[in-house]
RNA sequence: GGGCGAAUAGCUCAGCUGGUAGAGCACUUGCCUUACACGCAAGGGGUCACAGGUUCGAGCCCUGUUUCGCCCACCA
């Protein structure tokens, strides 16, 4: 790259092409060899549905960036790559396709529908994978998985198989969440309760042999029709007369008892309950106690079947209104209420979830919960930030049992079989050819999937290649820490502790990072369906993946929401880009054939040389700090300002004479030694963040070797730090500052150049007399005169900075009134500030109680302030005259 | 019904161990100063939701209130 071919404006395009398969060739994304603890992080798979969207590209920037971060640091690295199959999610997509064609699944047969959810598959995972790679994400591809493929299906049946043997899964009929648009069983995780404003029925049921009628309350009135019985407490004295009586069903005329049970609660509704075991979990567990049969009403659709007499063929809802209305015409509709409760809604289509009786299989989870919970107290488990803790344990804590099969096609088969022979029930991890028992060659598979959770908390070590003993097993479980969003801690996040400690016998990761969720203006999350969000590989080729990432990240508070996002804000990152490129085109030309040399560079570095190579230290040690706290926006925020407010505002600036001057004197080598060092150190520390740009610069920096990829990270001792020229240059910026706001003020025309007096003594006198340079330099000044002895021009603008008056004579230019308004300002500010310090130090509560240094900093101040407003007072009076 | 989080400049948010407030964007003014107008310089703008309390001192700690947001929840 030659200075000529170095673009006015940043084009990532070509850039951000060229360097993810040199990376990937060079073998930087596998762990290196090394005895050391490795850092690890097995990504969470994105689903197979469909491309990245947002919330993937946010997730992976911060996976990306810890994970390039290690790596610079020298310890072996491993981003674990994969793909989840997601059951129902896909099997959705795929169905709606072939809606679309008019098709069913059923019209292709399970066999050619699983196929053509393959091809989908295929399709889905090379798009993601070019968006990880587009996106930069250093994974491991030789260790990519799919929680489909070979290993991992093994892996999912042998923890079926060790679960049924321990008795830890057991299949069972109860109520269960059911969609019935997609016709399957949904875990409690599956389904999202939403506030409803619904209705309460209040309806009569006939009493037998009484002329009574007994009013029962509820927000189904459908499911009266599986109505067994009625319940009442037994203490409910209203109802004693009923004990022993038998309640008449509406419609179809069924004798139902009128049972006495403890969980029915007086005060609610009328305080007698209809009992409907097989539509109501809490009916269920009634009807088992007192001996019911469960009676089901609807279909798998929620249409009414057989046992729902002339109402069936119609749709819960259908029923719902028909049934209210022949209950009024009956005389028997007591009254309708408003009422708000929270009705289930599948989480894949947003159908309301019908509670309902099935047959499926179950994980017993208390035992499994234990060692979850405790792994938080005994350490082994870190949540950040810790407020997820408390969201994790309760959950835990009120654990129940899993219902882990759907009746779905795509996912993991049941590893069940049913003996056609003597109907022995065979749980096998190999797929038997034989009963065992009978004999028998008519074997049977159970026709239900697994839950894909079911594959996905098995994922921290079926990708090491559990239950086989590998290498990598025993090298990289368990993981660094787990990088995913809040929303998943149940589904996910505590699922994978679970089997972790029961397959494993330790805790998958050692912490878990939860970020924010990225929403727009109005609050609502990212997505291509609200059509609130671009496609990221669009935006990514509009800004650069580098601008994308630094933005999400700048824009990230510690484990919060990113608010407000929206395409424009991806310029914060593309300006900062771009401000970064400009930086080194400015020193690019210089560097030309340049070897740095520290041994001749060292002896003749000036303040501004060591104050910028003071900062970058302190800014390699700030940054690593909030990486290591997972205050990546901080973080970011670290190199961002020192890049811009130090780098670029400052030193460039102070650095360009000793730039353009002749290459081989002493004050060049300086000079262009430390702008090496800064841009090496500053490159280094921005790669994570941005690894394309920086990996393109950095190749066009002299006296490097090999790739920041791999570069070694910036020291975090305090051996670079250089307290005497950081004080020297603050001193600098704040006459230079000073002179730069009365030009300003003063409307003095930026080309136009001005004498400047400064009035200084003592030891600082020195240092601005040496920064005589400097201050001409910056401060646009035609002639700098500085000494104690310093006499005010008649006409000039005058500021105070600390012990030191600086003045513009301005003779003819500038405009008395103005000057006048403008220091009797800053004279009242001033004041102020005197003030309260005066009555702070007058306290003897604050003399006395407060720390050593927090006093004498105010002593000082106050004196500082003194001599500031008496500077003022008489710079007032002269320009009064 | 329970829990969690938030409330700071017009907007989005910092403010990590209490010492009287910062950034980015937006806004105003002036600059195409040969790295960058995706830029430079200067500037305006905040009773830190409200009410109490602790403290020499509170945006920060405690209590209560209000308003938003999120999560959890089988009272029919």
């Amino acid at each position: 790259m030659s200075p000529s071919e170095l673009p006015k404006n940043y084009d990532p395009t070509e850039v951000e092409r060229r360097w993810y398969d040199h990376w990937v060739n060079q073998g930087y994304f596998r762990p290196r060899d090394g005895d050391g603890a490795p850092f690890v992080i097995t990504i969470p798979p994105p689903n197979v549905t469909g491309s990245l969207h947002f919330g993937h590209v946010f997730d992976h920037t911060i996976q990306d960036l810890l994970i390039r971060w290690q790596r610079m640091t020298g310890v072996p690295t491993l981003w674990l790559p994969g793909t989840d199959h997601a059951g129902i999610a896909t099997q959705n997509v795929v169905e709606k396709r072939l809606a679309e064609q008019g098709k069913t699944r059923f019209d292709l047969g399970r066999e050619a529908f699983v196929d053509e959810v393959w091809k989908w598959k295929d399709i889905y995972h090379k798009r993601i994978t070019e968006q990880m790679k587009r996106l930069g994400d250093s994974v491991d591809w030789s260790r990519e998985r799919f929680t489909m493929d070979e290993g991992l299906s093994r892996a999912v049946r042998e923890v079926f198989v060790t679960l049924y043997r321990k008795g830890l899964i057991y299949r069972g009929n109860r109520i269960i969440n059911w969609c019935p648009r997609c016709h399957t069983a949904l875990s409690d995780e599956e389904v999202n309760h939403v506030e409803t404003d619904g209705k309460l029925y209040t309806i009569q049921y006939p009493v037998k042999d009484s002329k009574r009628k007994l009013s029962v309350a509820t927000t189904r009135p459908e499911t009266m029709l599986g109505d067994v019985a009625v319940a009442v407490h037994p203490k409910d004295k209203r109802y004693a007369p009923l004990h022993g009586k038998t309640a008449i069903l509406p419609f179809l005329r069924r004798e139902m008892p009128i049972i006495l049970d403890d969980s029915v609660d007086p005060k609610f509704g009328t305080g007698a309950v209809k009992i409907t075991p097989a539509h109501d979990p809490n009916d269920f567990e009634m009807g088992q106690r007192h001996g019911l049969t469960p009676i089901k009403v609807m279909d798998e659709s929620a249409v009414m079947n057989e046992n729902a007499g002339d109402f069936r063929g119609l749709t819960r809802e259908d029923a719902r209104q028909r049934i209210v209305a022949a209950l009024e015409d009956r005389g028997l509709l007591v009254k309708v209420e408003p009422h708000r409760h929270a009705v289930g809604h599948c989480e894949r289509c947003d159908t309301i979830v019908e509670p309902y009786l099935s047959l499926q299989w179950f994980v017993k989870m208390k035992p499994l919960a234990e060692p979850a919970y405790t792994a938080i107290e005994k350490g082994e488990l870190a949540i950040v930030p810790r407020r997820w803790e408390k969201v994790y344990l309760r959950w835990l804590e009120g654990i129940r049992d899993w219902c882990i099969s759907r009746q779905l096609w795509w996912g993991h088969r049941i590893p069940v079989w049913t003996c056609g022979g003597c109907s022995e029930q065979i749980v096998e991890v190999e797929t038997p050819t034989t009963c065992p028992k009978c004999g028998n060659a008519a074997l049977k598979q159970d026709e239900d999937v697994l839950d894909t959770w079911f594959s996905s908390w098995l994922w921290p070590f079926s990708t090491l290649g559990w239950p086989e003993k590998t290498a990598d097993l025993a090298r990289f479980y368990p993981s660094s820490v787990l990088v995913t969003g809040p929303d998943i801690i149940f589904f996910w996040v505590a699922r994978m502790v679970m089997a972790g400690f029961e397959f494993m016998g330790s805790c998958p990761f050692k912490q878990v990072y939860l970020h924010g969720i990225v929403r727009d203006a109005q609050g609502r999350k990212l997505s291509k369906s609200l059509g609130n969000s671009s496609d990221p590989l669009e935006l990514m080729d509009r800004y650069g993946s580098d601008s994308l990432r630094m933005t999400l990240v700048l824009l990230s508070p510690q484990g919060n929401d990113i608010h407000g996002f929206s395409d424009e804000k991806v310029d914060l990152g593309r300006h900062f880009a771009n401000k970064l490129w400009n930086a080194f085109r400015l020193v690019q030309p210089h560097l030309d054939g340049f070897v740095p040399d520290e041994a001749k560079a060292r002896p003749v570095m000036n303040d501004a040389d060591l104050w910028i190579l003071s900062r970058a230290a302190a800014t390699a040690r700030s940054t690593t700090r909030n990486l290591k706290t997972y205050r990546i926006g901080d973080a970011a925020k670290d190199v961002y300002d020192f890049t811009w407010r130090e780098l670029c505002d400052w030193y460039l600036e102070l650095a360009k004479p000793r730039l353009y001057a002749d290459p081989g004197t002493p004050d060049a080598m300086a000079v262009r030694y430390t702008v090496v060092q800064v841009f090496s150190t500053v490159l280094r520390l921005l790669h994570p963040f941005m690894p394309f740009l920086t990996e393109e610069l950095w190749h066009a920096l002299p006296g490097v070797d090999g790739d920041v990829c791999v570069a070694e990270w910036p020291t975090t001792t305090r051996a670079g730090s250089h307290p005497a020229a950081e004080a020297r240059i603050a001193l600098l910026k704040e006459v230079v500052g000073s002179i730069r706001n009365l030009r300003s003020e003063m409307n003095i025309a930026p080309a136009r150049k001005a004498p400047i007096l400064i009035r200084a003594e003592g030891h600082e006198a020195d240092i601005i007399r040496e920064q005589r340079e400097w201050i001409l330099l910056l401060g646009k000044g035609e002639s700098l005169e500085v000494g104690p002895h310093v006499q005010k021009p008649e006409i000039a603008a005058s500021a105070v900075v600390r012990q030191h008056e600086i003045f513009l004579p301005l003779a003819g230019l500038i405009d008395v009134d103005v000057e006048l308004k403008r220091l009797q300002k800053e004279y009242e500010r001033v004041i102020r500030e005197f003030d309260n310090s005066r009555r702070k130090l007058q306290n003897d509560d604050f003399l006395g109680k407060a720390k050593k240094d927090v006093v004498d900093r105010e002593r000082e101040k106050f004196e500082t302030l003194g001599s500031t407003k008496e500077k003022l007072e008489k710079n007032l009076e002269v320009l009064k005259r």
